[in-house]
RNA sequence: GCUGCUGUAGCUCAGUCGGUAGAGCACAUCCUUGGUAAGGAUGAGGUCAUGGGUUCGAUUCCCAUUGGCAGCUCCA
């Protein structure tokens, strides 16, 4: 006899064999309909999969409402989606097939190479399916048994992957709608009608089992919802990121530009977008003063032999400009990174211990020569400005420099009102003789740093194993562009290879009178001024705070009969440190508005027969409207204030 | 770099089943001089990404190259 507890406390006995469904079905018809699966004794399994004869289990049935129920039913619709690629092109061979943040995808190998023209005729088949609405049936197979059902079927690649990767599987499990049958460990809808509205996005290359040495095979990517409702909702949501795109806005409202003349992955600053970026120059700059670095300016080459003694050369001989030839082996290098200039003035006379951590920074410009499919507008380039700073301290001063490097990317994120990041540690595989350095060494920079992070709270933290950087591990400030796609922005990283004996062999003289070994920390609270402007312009969406606009406010006349008064007004709004533009067209003053609208300026100057009778202005913000007439020296007071304590402000948060 | 899609005016895009192209916005000139998101007229702008092939003729069809986009791989 089986005693089922419900998450209620009450208890149901069964005296034969039972499935989660039949349970539901016990408790009432609605329920055994909106199944989906089931968590027993906390583990996630079908609704369909048999539980024990005897003894007590924990069991939740998982409606359409529980969090998990979405995740398991795009896993059953990628299942219908390749059962119908298998109907329509047979021959096809199935890789996997999981879902993804906002949906699912499902790898084929297959002659015929898809494409969008293909997607309607294979939705009409899934849809097909589900009016079929056949059971997800799970088997569970011995290993044997299991590799003869796919050689039958012709799966080579499932084949290969249950001989060489779950080679010490006893039994697996399948799951069979109908003629077809998929190595998979489940979960599933009971059956296809289940599965709500779903649509295909698009397709794509990828390599079996993500290793750029395999085979490619094609990806068809898709997504499901409940109900048709919601996957309309999702797909609007999808168009309107995209308006917020930064390669989009960035064009609209002119703030960079790449060109082919100058060649992919290299950013021509605008005037727009170098008023942003000098405004977080001279942000930052302030913030390192106060924390105490020294600023330092270092040529964008360097010889060669600089970057076989940092080490990077071999490393990155892939990824870096070749180098320049400038006379017979005297090579240059244009630099990849700022680091070995800076160990390079580290270098320049003795160190004491007193003199630590010595902090210098630079926005150092760096090149590497990334591969084109990688390059993307601001987010991934060619060219790019870090933020850059080395500090060399003392092993005793690595944790506190660390967490002042935490801190400052913290706290210069939450100025600009990024709140939806996380942080990555990125921590060495032990397994891998890619990085430098000993274990011992490893283990305990791994821990102080992690330590660290939990004191600080940083959020999300998680923790990238083998993701380190070959020198040391790292902390790394990830956040999402307008279409989901996760970039690293602040990075603080810990160095104990540059300093070594086998590379700059630094030293400070500590109070002991010995030489001693430095330690270094790199870091950079934006990553790159390209990227983080870029993801800047999408968190914004164009509207930028004040302190940052390129163009504060503009001032609008009615009628060019008031061009003289508002070329005053605009000078003097110039004088007061304000960056201002005046429209003196002889078009109306709703074309001017919505231009100025449009190009997100933040506060508009309505220049007229009143204003110039009054001598006052009025006064347009570009979120709440039209807020009166006023004083010029009152209009002004109110920008400074508000582009002196940064206020954000935003359409969205307004409306509310 | 790989797979797929894609490249027409400054921008967003139509179009030519093979006979060298069009709209809206932007721009210029003129009219208009206005009160909180688009006043009107006229005009200028294109070797239809580049190179080759097929053809009497290619922007259109084919091939290659190159740029862009999505994904993969990579990422100091």
């Amino acid at each position: 006899m089986l005693k089922v507890i419900l998450p209620d406390g009450k208890m149901l006995e069964f005296n034969k064999r039972v499935r989660p469904m039949d349970v539901a079905a016990e408790i009432g018809a609605g329920l055994a309909k909106a199944t989906i699966a089931a968590r027993v004794d906390g583990e996630l399994t079908g609704a369909d999969t048999l539980l024990p004869e005897n003894g007590e289990v924990r069991l939740e049935i998982i409606t359409k409402k529980s969090p998990e129920a979405l995740d398991i039913m795009r896993h059953s619709a990628a299942h219908l989606m390749a059962r119908a690629v298998m109907r329509l092109f047979p021959g096809v061979q199935l890789a996997f097939g999981p879902t993804v943040e906002n949906g699912f995808y499902y790898d084929f190998a297959l002659e015929h190479s898809l494409s969008e023209a293909d997607f309607p005729k294979i939705e009409a088949e899934m849809a097909k399916l589900v009016k079929e609405d056949e059971a997800y049936e799970r088997l569970e197979l011995p290993r044997e048994e299991a590799l003869k059902v796919l050689k039958d079927m012709g799966q080579t690649l499932k084949v290969e992957h249950l001989t060489e990767t779950l080679a010490d599987q006893e039994t697996v499990s399948f799951y069979q709608q109908g003629e077809f049958m998929d190595l998979c460990r489940g979960p599933h809808v009971p059956s296809a009608k289940a599965i709500g509205a779903f649509k295909l996005m698009s397709v794509a290359g990828a390599y079996w089992k993500a290793d750029a040495n395999n085979q490619q095979l094609q990806r068809l990517y898709g997504t499901a919802f409940f109900d048709k409702k919601e996957l309309d909702a999702y797909l609007t949501q999808l168009e309107e990121a995209k308006k917020r795109d930064h390669r989009v806005l960035g064009k609209q409202l002119e703030l960079f530009a790449i060109d082919q003349r100058v060649g992919s992955g290299l950013i021509l600053w605008l005037p727009k977008g170098a008023t942003i970026r000098r405004q977080l120059e001279t942000f930052l700059y302030e913030e390192l003063m106060r924390r105490g670095y020294q600023m330092v300016y270092s040529p964008v080459v360097g010889r060669v032999g600089l970057y076989m003694t940092s080490g990077h050369y071999p490393y990155y001989a892939d990824s870096q400009f070749p180098p320049i030839e400038v006379d017979k082996d005297d090579l240059y290098l244009l630099r990849p990174m700022n680091c070995p200039h800076h160990v390079t003035m580290y270098m320049q006379r003795p160190h004491s211990y007193r003199e630590l951590p010595l902090r210098l920074a630079e926005f150092g410009n760096v090149y590497r020569f990334e591969q084109s499919g990688e390059l993307s507008g601001l987010t991934r380039v060619r060219g790019f400005t870090q933020d850059d700073a080395h500090i060399f301290c003392t092993e005793d001063q690595v944790k506190d420099e660390f967490r002042n490097c935490l801190e400052m990317t913290q706290h210069v994120l939450g100025i600009l009102g990024f709140t939806d990041y996380r942080v990555r540690l990125s921590f060495r595989d032990p397994d891998s003789d890619k990085y430098v350095g000993d274990a011992a060494t490893w283990d305990k920079a791994e821990a102080a740093l992690e330590a660290v992070c939990r004191e600080l709270e940083l959020p999300n933290l998680t923790i990238a194993k083998g993701e380190a950087a070959f020198y040391g591990p790292k902390a790394d400030f990830v956040v999402s562009d307008c279409i989901g796609r996760e970039w690293q922005l602040g990075t603080v990283q810990l160095d104990y290879n540059l300093p070594s004996e086998n590379r700059f062999d630094l030293t400070y003289i500590g109070p002991d009178n010995l030489p001693h070994r430095p330690v270094m920390i790199h870091r950079a609270p934006f990553g790159s001024f390209e990227r983080f402007i870029g993801i800047l312009i999408e968190h914004f969406a164009g509207a930028f705070p004040l302190w940052l606009a390129p163009e504060q406010a503009r001032v609008l006349v009615v009628s060019q009969k008031y061009e003289d008064y508002g070329r005053e007004i605009e000078q003097k709004l110039r004088e007061a440190g304000l960056r201002v533009t005046g429209d003196y067209r002889s078009e109306k003053i709703g074309a001017k508005i919505r231009e100025a609208q449009l190009q997100l300026i933040p506060y508009m100057f309505i220049i007229g027969q009143r204003e110039e009778e009054e001598r006052n202005v009025s006064v347009r913000d570009r979120i709440a409207g039209d807020l009166g007439s006023m004083t010029l020296e009152a209009a002004i007071a109110k920008m400074q204030l508000e582009i002196k304590e940064k206020t954000i402000r935003r359409r969205e948060e307004a409306e509310k």
